[in-house]
RNA sequence: GUGAGUGUAGCUCAGUUGGUAGAGUCCCAGAUUGUGGCUCUGGUUGCCGUGGGUUCAAGUCCCAUCACUCACCCCA
């Protein structure tokens, strides 16, 4: 029997994969910018960090983790998201000193145990950035805007950024208390089954609900406006102030809701119509209180993650790097003398395939064209007898001409790639 | 976990009321003795997802199973 791939876990092929190398390229390069650190953490972590932080009550850690005991009986969890690692690791080896602020982003597959979609696999790739030890607004302002500044330096436009905030430690218990008795005095039969359900478990889910008789019924339900407390206030009205001023667009979105339980106060999400039912593309907020509750100190954190497999969608294409050149061979006494100036235009920092046989012209002519090469260079009998390479340009009208194999490597060693090009000008032929 | 759809050539897909498998593309060769792309000509490729059943006969009908896709749930 053929083996397969586990479901839900994806190949990568040259075309695919460069689109993921491209995204990480760029956000490692916008993030360093802002003086964020990459921090690597284990793709394998104790069970309990994911159950504490993410909430034990999250359909994440409830029935989405791949989860199983190690050798010796330890409940071990492949990561479904980053931020639990970082601030195991923060806490561990974070040498934070009070005061301070930290900014981290990391980037990797991310595992959960999902009915695979569009836009959705069981690895998945995440790009993550955290700021740590810093409460003030500026700090949730400055990482959404560095999380826009990512998606347009990659060329992704029509998006949307929503905002909302979720209340902290002291309001959001009264908000939630006010939701709860607004259900109770409504007539439930009109919400969708999973509301019902919700209303018992987590009645803000509710609010996010998208059947169209679950938004009626719940239009005139509390938001949480009314039930801030001041100090969440002026932090929310702080980071909408600095994004009006940055102009970055968004809409405030009094319904969003963040999965994980550890979010309060700012909470936003990208989203795109374009990628199928999964809209989300980014989502992030501020989770004051997690490392404490994790047995560190209390330092504040926002942070966001960014799903790859979602941004890739989106990605029409990416920077195609062309190779420089083909190094066709037409006599067989030529290859070995072929690979070793192949090797030699390398070592010049020229890219390009050689070939490793000897064939017809017409057929490593092909070969050339179909790598994509600006040039090709061809050995054929004639030119191995006479110590020659024929330099030909792939485009247009394919000019070429011959040049001493020598005078190749000199050329390229000045010039690179140049050189190569110059090379095959025929107005300048040598002989 | 729930629902729907799809499995036929490397890829994208046709295949009639059941009658022994096709197109396009890709690849290879030639037209053009050592010149690619464009055009033309020729050529290769199939456990018709798997297992059972009905039938004289199954790619086609029935059952099961596996895989994939989309959606729900949930999330990035």
């Amino acid at each position: 029997m053929k083996i397969q791939k586990i479901k839900g876990f994806t190949d990568l092929f040259p075309d695919e994969a460069a689109k993921f190398t491209f995204l990480e390229a760029r956000a490692r390069e916008v993030f360093f910018r802002y003086g964020f650190g990459e921090l690597r953490t284990p793709l394998l972590e104790h069970t309990e960090l994911f159950a504490k932080s993410i909430g034990e009550d999250t359909d994440v850690v409830g029935k989405e983790m791949f989860t199983f005991p190690d050798r010796k009986g330890r409940l071990l969890t492949l990561r479904p998201e980053a931020t639990a690692g970082v601030m195991r690791a923060f806490i561990e080896g974070g040498d934070w000193q009070p005061g301070q602020v930290r900014k981290y982003c990391t980037f990797g597959p991310m595992f959960r145990y999902e009915r695979p979609q569009k836009g959705r696999q069981r690895q998945f790739h995440q790009i993550n950035a955290e700021i740590l030890g810093a409460h003030e607004p500026q700090a949730d302002a400055e990482l959404i805007l560095m999380l826009c500044a990512f998606l347009q330096d990659v060329g992704l436009t029509r998006l949307s950024v929503e905002l909302n905030s979720l209340g902290c430690r002291e309001c959001r218990p009264l908000f939630r208390k006010a939701l709860s008795d607004f259900f109770a005095g409504l007539d439930q039969t009109g919400l969708c089954e999973d509301c019902r359900r919700r209303v018992e478990t987590n009645p803000l889910r509710v609010l996010d609900c998208k059947v169209p008789a679950c938004r009626e019924l719940t239009r005139d339900a509390p938001t949480l406006g009314a039930h801030i407390c001041g100090c969440c206030r002026e932090h929310f009205d702080t980071v909408k102030s600095l994004l009006d001023a940055a102009k970055v667009a968004y809409t405030l979105n009094p319904r969003l809701v963040r999965g994980l339980d550890y979010y309060q106060r700012t909470a936003f999400e990208i989203t795109s119509g374009e990628i199928g039912a999964q809209t989300a593309v980014a989502g992030g907020g501020r989770y004051d209180g997690l490392v404490q509750s994790l047995g560190g100190p209390d330092v504040p954190g926002v942070g966001f993650a960014c799903g790859m497999e979602r941004l890739a969608l989106l990605l029409a294409q990416c920077p195609q790097y062309r190779p420089d050149f083909y190094l066709a061979v037409l006599d067989g006494r030529a290859v070995d003398q072929a690979l070793l100036l192949a090797q030699g235009l390398r070592g010049h920092g020229l890219s390009g395939e050689v070939s490793y046989a000897a064939g017809s012209m017409k057929s490593q002519l092909r070969r050339a064209n179909k790598s994509g090469a600006r040039l090709a260079l061809i050995i054929g009998s004639e030119e191995y007898d006479k110590g020659l390479v024929l330099v030909k340009d792939m485009e247009g009208a394919g000019d070429q001409r011959a040049v001493s194999r020598e005078r190749l490597l000199s050329m390229t060693a000045v010039s690179g790639a140049e050189g190569l090009l110059v090379a095959a000008l025929p107005e300048r032929s040598e002989e």
